[in-house]
DNA sequence: CCGACGCATCGACGGATGTCAATGCAATGG
DNA sequence: CCATTGCATTGACATCCGTCGATGCGTCGG
């Protein structure tokens, strides 16, 4: 059965800031920043491509696939929760992680779609 | 007149790399990682919106409104002109910047836009 | 219970990064 | 010419970041 999710402080809901439309202002530019910067590492995107590709991905298959120890993998799966772009699902002693598309539209919207 | 536009290095043109659709490769998930590490950065992210605003600037005109020294803004947009998100050209003593935006939808769709 | 397993956290280390003062270099204007 | 202006580069420094071994904590199987 499904035990809680894995729930990290979420960023920041700051609505539609866009890179192209007005000078942003510092608040928006550190929250997008931040964001970015979650995507900014080989490691990351793989892992993200990894789980996106799976829908589902436990993380103990993660580790081989993205040839890292487990406490890297693990660091990795935080920023990347923090960050909003990934849930991960806790079931028995295995963590599921998958993608959250809509934080996705969110970073993509904020290059001026 | 308008003498020779600033050209750096242009990134790799690996064609539509996408986070979402396959696994990525290393060197697809590297040059990735390199894109969106030039927009993981404040300064850069309010940098690129005042020139996306204006549609062109000068670099002299950056100074003030980012609130950093004359190497620091130089320092940056170097960074988003090796990332292909902006290009300068200059013109007398004068650099002016605009934004590259095919390099923007780029980066857009790597996200599985 | 107790050992094994999956995952998170901690501590440490090396390398990358943002920042600025100082300097160099090209272009302009008197 | 020479002083000035705009920008790039260098060097130095503090901080952040990716990585891993060691360790701790919850969960399952026997």
């Amino acid at each position: 059965m499904s035990t809680s999710s894995t729930q990290l402080e979420s960023p920041p809901v700051t609505c539609c800031p866009s890179v192209t439309a007005a000078p942003l202002g510092d608040a928006d530019a550190a929250v997008l920043a931040h964001t970015y910067a979650a995507l900014a590492d080989p490691v990351r995107l793989r892992l993200l491509s990894l789980i996106a590709s799976s829908g589902e991905m436990c993380s103990c298959d993660m580790v081989e696939p993205l040839a890292k120890s487990q406490p890297t993998v693990s660091h990795h799966t935080k920023i990347l929760a923090e960050a909003g772009l990934i849930t991960g699902d806790k079931r028995g002693r295995w963590v599921y992680w998958s993608v959250q598309p809509a934080r996705a539209d969110f970073v993509r919207q904020a290059l001026g779609g």
